[in-house]
DNA sequence: ATGCCGGGTCCTACCCGA
């Protein structure tokens, strides 16, 4: 049986963590990652270590903020085409009420384009940083306060509709209740104390859903040393 | 309880993350 194997990861900094993000690659051999806050612009990304690899980088950048980016396996063989989307949405906590006003109206033009992709006849995913705990097991007690907008209702309501658009949330399918996390803060020994988050999502189309096999936080990677204070994401579909 | 850590940049005090 063939595997394919998917990850997110929000790395936050590429440049600081290109070594890690190597050698998670080589224990790891996902076909395909996506990588979140990059924070460099296309230029400075190291595409040449990946590259080594045998993984070609395509590079959405910033300068200083955000970034994504997207490391498939070369050469593959085509066997059944489906379209990944790797997101990076907007945390929702700064900026004030606007700030807020702009992340849940991004979570609108999301379902609008999940929409899209459900129409047309491709399978897909869409994985990465949602910067949204969807219920309150994704939270640590304590971690957030009750306004954080992570944890509000009507970000979690933005996370609720794209589930209803029949799209599956790979980690919570095999991890149907209690705490699996992705994000510890570097703050307040949230590491140690395993006040997590869990905001890093892959969600899947329904023939995907049906091919999903294992998914998994590799939470060896936030006990590095200078870790992302997010850990990757696996999604193994056969 | 925001700003304890840690990334970034207008190079160094300040913005952003979640």
């Amino acid at each position: 049986m063939s595997l394919l194997r998917l990850a997110t990861w929000n790395i936050n900094s590429i440049r600081q963590r290109a070594g890690q993000a190597r050698r998670w690659l080589e224990r790891t051999a996902p076909d395909l990652l996506v990588l979140q806050e990059i924070k460099c612009e296309a230029p400075a990304f190291p595409a040449a270590d990946f590259e080594a690899l045998g993984y070609r980088a395509a590079v959405v950048g910033q300068k200083a903020y955000n970034g994504v980016a997207l490391l498939a396996r070369v050469p593959f063989e085509v066997t059944h085409r489906i379209t990944i989307a790797g997101i990076y949405a907007p945390n929702g906590n700064s900026g004030g009420a606007a700030g807020y006003a702009y992340k849940l109206a991004w979570m609108d033009r999301l379902r609008e384009r999940a929409a899209a992709l459900a129409e047309a006849d491709t399978p897909f995913a869409i994985a990465g940083d949602f910067n949204v705990c969807p219920t309150d097991e994704d939270c640590a007690p304590g971690a957030l306060g009750p306004t954080d907008a992570l944890v509000r209702p009507e970000s979690r309501a933005r996370f609720r509709a794209l589930l209803w658009l029949g799209l599956t949330d790979a980690l919570r399918a095999m991890v149907p209740s209690g705490p699996v996390y992705t994000f510890w803060d570097y703050q307040a020994g949230a590491w140690p104390r395993d006040l997590g988050l869990r905001i890093d999502h892959v969600l899947l189309s329904p023939t995907l859903a049906e091919r999903l096999l294992a998914a998994e936080p590799d939470r060896r990677e936030r006990g590095a040393e200078q870790p992302s204070d997010h850990v990757p994401l696996t999604v193994d579909l056969a």
